[in-house]
DNA sequence: GCCGCTGGAGAACGACCGTTCTCCGCCTTC
DNA sequence: GAAGGCGGAGAACGGTCGTTCTCCAGCGGC
């Protein structure tokens, strides 16, 4: 096993863990259980906890962001897209809310700097594919709303309810920009 | 100091602690620093630290919703009044997002009950003001969202639009009943 | 005035956590 | 085959946490 695959599975194994249970709750021993990555070479890949946290945001944050613009990129109706994207995030086993926000809640200050980035790249990918920087705050509280009602009742349905509520507020947006009665 | 002021002043210190550094980054020994309540009579009051969380929660879970719900029953339109008192909350220094949700994440499957009693208890609450179960579902997608993106970029900001959202899902929700065209 | 008890202050305890160290087997190189 | 060093397994260390215990001062009842 080279550096390369344990660098892996130390993100597989932090991923998990972190994610299903928190950050404070899980020992670096269960990671290096789970990983069946040895403490020491643990230790020389990341040279401390909080760099094995920041790598797991640093790649999930990659992974998520780059699912999310596949998805809608290309689409028919992108911010559509989102939001179906979202249903099936939501449905999956084992989801537990947006990563980032749990680490923010329960790290306060400490937590990372991706964890505002991670925020950032969201709304500017929501503005894209939205054609609008305004319509995309608009979209972002969509979209956190629909992960955060969704993390304590699992489901797609918040994001059903979300993707309506885009479409109102895609189309009032146009009527602005075009006042109701012009073609 | 009797019972009652010690049991105050502890859920105080927890308060504050607990929300602003999270739960597991808290000793009881802060608390007992804080609230200068003896870790003897700490531990009669709480029996375990388990305890004192779902105290403070179980605090401010009444509370936050008594707040919301004097603000809005009685308001000239209750759901913007909704969003008015997210906005204020919003703004107060220290604001960390809902403390529910930063306890649910932290916590995992260990959080308290109240925790999801709590989020009932906002549709609920939401259901009542609007006079509509459905449009209920679309306001908490819309109240989570806007503490969400504010528990990270603090200030009203994310109230004010999602106040607007609302007006947009409830004035759908009215042509939905009485079809366009229809007086 | 003395006894007994309640309650406070802080030490103590056992467990666990992040991190480092020790020891040993194994593989490479001559 | 011998020497050397790299990497793994797990013990060890210092610190902290939740919880309990010890000790003592103060105070009410007789």
């Amino acid at each position: 096993m080279d550096d390369e695959e344990a660098r892996t599975r130390l993100l597989d194994a932090a991923e998990e863990l972190f994610y299903a249970e928190g950050i404070q709750a899980v020992g670096m021993d269960r990671i290096r259980e789970r990983s069946g990555v040895p403490l020491k070479r643990l230790y020389r890949l990341f040279p401390a906890k909080d760099a094995l946290v920041a790598g797991y945001l640093e790649r999930r944050d990659r992974r998520w962001l780059a699912s999310l613009r596949d998805a809608a990129t290309g689409a028919p109706d992108p911010v559509a897209a989102v939001f179906d994207w979202l249903a099936e995030w939501f449905a999956e086993p084992g989801f537990r809310g947006c990563a980032f926000l749990n680490a923010a809640g329960e790290l306060g200050a400490g937590a990372p700097a991706v964890v505002q980035r991670h925020k950032a790249e969201l709304r500017s990918l929501l503005a894209e594919l939205a054609g609008s920087a305004e319509l995309a705050e608009d979209l972002l509280i969509l979209v956190e709303g629909a992960t955060a009602v969704a993390s304590l009742t699992p489901g797609p349905a918040p994001a059903h309810r979300a993707r309506a509520l885009a479409a109102l507020a895609t189309a009032a947006a146009g009527r602005a920009v075009r006042p109701a009665g012009a073609r």
